[in-house]
RNA sequence: GCUGGUGUAGCUCAAUUGGUAGAGCAGCUGAUUUGUAAUCAGCAGGUCGCGGGUUCGAGUCCCAUCACCAGCUCCA
């Protein structure tokens, strides 16, 4: 008999019995839902035999492992249906990810939408087929055999390290090369919808043959499907790139060009407010506020590597072969920052040097990048370069982030991102300056002060900027597409590059270490991911409309003017709706649910000099008050920085 | 840059096999005077992204280009 440890228990079986028994033991319901199994921390698959005592963990659908499970099954089915309807079609991955799944074919006619159709009808024959799924494992030699017309495969088995497993999964007419694990059989699938085809590079190497991919997603409920699919519509609807256009935030041109997005009087607010937050945060934490140059000779940028490792993302004016001088669009502040600390001789007791600069800078990022205000060619960042001794790296390390996270919590995204210790590649030394003795100290510095704050961060292989570790503070946009909000980076070699030198105490010069950090990132993509987060609807103190004055009728437009003056000098960012007299209000519900207050003004309140205010939301009116009192309770609710 | 998709009025969308560009909302004018999602009447609004080509004739077919969208690659 064997002993096995489930959730809370622990009971004897004997030798040979499946999870999927173990499951039926417990109950059918459960039995009916369990889709994996975790035995000894490894997930297998339900018809697995046990034959030593272990700890069982029995895998549903709520369970992550559960969910890749299926999902990866659910692969298996749309890579099966492929190979039926279009059989020349080679097979090259499909994995599960967060929300679903995708596989990658090389096929030689490109998937449309009606073709996704075809194939979605497919995948559902094969899952009434309810076809079993079976695991069977061959040598090297046999596994490139039965392989022998899947070139993608083929690079696969010969790939994997010597004595490896190779294992493969059969369902009927169709058999694929996989670690699995997997649901039983097809008609676990019971859910699930084709949703896009796009193009992706074979083993994400752009040099590689492009695939299609056709992205999916599967669940066990119908009901948990069409709520997924809901969310999806809900998204789009939040989407800052809709959202902000529609709401007058920002616009593009035709003959500006891509990646150039022309913020309008509502997004430019916006930027301004919390500009001169992060600013007036900067100096009150001791940062000094710089003004460099847009540009420089081309002479600048081959100091800092940046001539030979960012060239093809820099705009160059000029031509580097037969000018004699040329100039080039800063696309990061560094090297001009160290010209203002380069300025004069530096002492020991000079530093921490902190210089921190609200920077524009212009990047030459590839066509098919740019994405509405997330990633632009020109954009402007709350940038900071701070010169430190060896003593001082940890303490001062600490005060960025600590910065960093103040901000985020003020603008109600701490909750939403994550933290990524970005390093570099060794095998991909091209990218990077230094040697791997300087890199292995950056990065045991950073590792050990991280440890130390106990961030918890997952690391990022090839992450790191060319000069230097980083801590990348993540965020995810409203699809789950993850982005980097903040960054800050240890460098010591650029300090070297440049010859930035201080006097210590013993008279001995030394290079400073020197951190680059942004405390809110760039302020286009920070706005677009405020526009997500609060589905336009901006805390008070950020709302480009604070309060709208609504004139119950033409008449009381006088009125409603002089209240607009009064709240206006109060530095209450208001706007008048007048066009209430003609068609209704021209502002709609779901538009004054993004503004905080309504101001109401009628005879009855311009008698008294009052004005009815709502605040938005639901139980928002707080009724008739004077107007000195509704200024008095904005501007408390936009001094609070409230979090709506 | 790569793969695929889209581009018609400010917005959302129509327009048979190639045959006179339409509607709703928004806008403007007038009427209406109403306490927050829909008053009435009228008017105006478009070189069908831009440029070529095929054709008697192109929003529709072909080529090229620009922009937008999804994804890949790259990145703040």
């Amino acid at each position: 008999m064997l002993k096995i440890k489930l959730r809370d228990e622990i009971k004897e079986f004997e030798s040979g019995i499946t999870p999927y028994e173990i499951a039926l033991s417990i109950s059918e319901g459960l039995a009916r839902a369990v889709l994996a199994a975790n035995v000894d921390g490894e997930v297998c698959e339900l018809s697995t035999p046990i034959t030593k005592d272990c700890t069982v963990e029995l895998l549903t659908f709520d369970s992550d492992d559960g969910k890749r499970t299926l999902r990866h099954s659910a692969s298996h089915v749309l890579a099966q249906a492929v190979k039926r309807l279009y059989p020349g079609t080679k097979l090259a991955i499909g994995p599960a990810i967060d929300d679903g799944f995708y596989y990658d074919f090389d096929s030689e006619e490109g998937f449309t939408n009606e073709d996704l159709s075809k194939i979605e009808a497919e995948m559902k024959k094969i899952v009434k087929e309810n076809i079993k799924i079976e695991r069977f494992t061959l040598s090297r030699d046999e596994a490139l055999e039965l392989m022998k017309d899947e070139p993608y495969k083929i690079e696969l088995i010969e790939d994997l390290p010597e004595g490896e497993t190779i294992s493969f999964y059969k369902q009927g007419d169709f058999t694929d090369l996989c670690a699995g694990p997997h649901v039983p059989s097809t008609s676990y699938i019971k859910a699930f919808k084709l949703l896009s085809v796009t193009g992706a590079y074979w083993r994400g190497n752009e040099k590689n043959k492009m695939l299609q991919r056709i992205y999916a997603t599967a669940f066990t409920k119908k009901s948990d499907l069409n709520e997924y699919l809901e969310m999806l519509e809900e998204a789009k609807k939040r989407d800052h790139n809709k959202l902000g256009r529609d709401l007058g935030i920002f616009t593009t041109s035709d003959l500006i060009g891509q990646g150039l997005p022309i913020l309008l009087p509502k997004g430019a607010k916006i930027i301004q407010t919390l500009q001169r937050f992060v600013e007036d945060t900067e100096y009150a934490h001791g940062w000094q506020l710089t003004k460099t140059p847009y540009m420089a000779k081309s002479d600048l940028y081959k100091v800092s590597g940046h001539w030979d490792h960012y060239r093809d993302g820099m705009f160059v004016m000029g031509d580097p072969d037969s000018d004699k001088e040329v100039f080039a669009l800063r696309p990061m502040t560094c090297p001009f920052q160290y010209q203002a600390y380069l300025n004069k001789m530096r002492s020991y007791r000079d530093l921490p040097l902190r210089y921190n600069e609200t920077s524009t800078l212009f990047r030459n990022e590839a066509s098919g990048e740019m994405h509405g205000l997330i990633r632009v060619r020109q954009f402007t960042i709350s940038e900071g370069h701070l010169m430190c001794r060896p003593d001082q790296l940890e303490d001062e390390f600490k005060g960025c982030l600590e910065m960093a996270r103040y901000m985020l919590t003020t603008l109600g995204l701490i909750e939403d991102v994550s933290y990524r210790f970005s390093q570099w590649d060794p095998d991909d030394r091209e990218k990077y300056i230094g040697t791997k003795e300087q890199w292995d100290e950056a990065q045991g510095i950073m590792e050990k002060i991280l440890n130390h704050l106990e961030i918890p961060y997952k690391v990022g292989i090839g992450e790191a900027a060319f000069y230097g570790p980083k801590l990348d503070i993540q965020i995810k946009n409203v699809f789950g597409k993850e982005d980097t909000l903040i960054t800050i980076q240890i460098d010591q070699m650029l300090a070297e590059k440049f010859g930035m030198e201080y006097t210590d105490s013993d008279g001995t010069k030394k290079n400073p270490y020197i951190i680059h950090r942004t405390s809110i990132g760039c302020y286009e993509r920070t706005l677009a991911l405020l526009i997500e987060k609060y589905a336009g609807a901006f805390p008070t103190w950020l709302a480009p409309t604070q309060a709208i004055i609504l004139p119950i009728s033409e008449k009381h437009l006088e009125y409603a003017e002089k209240l607009r003056t009064e709240f206006m000098q109060a530095g209450i960012r208001v706007e008048v709706d007048d066009r209430n007299e003609k068609t209704g209000y021209k502002i709609r519900q779901a538009q004054l649910e993004k503004i905080p207050y309504m101001l109401i003004c009628g005879e009855k309140e311009e008698e008294l000099g009052n004005v009815s205010v709502r605040a938005r939301g639901e139980n928002g009116d707080l009724g008739a008050m004077a107007t000195k009192d509704a200024i008095k309770l904005i501007k408390e609710d936009i001094d609070e920085k409230r979090l709506s």
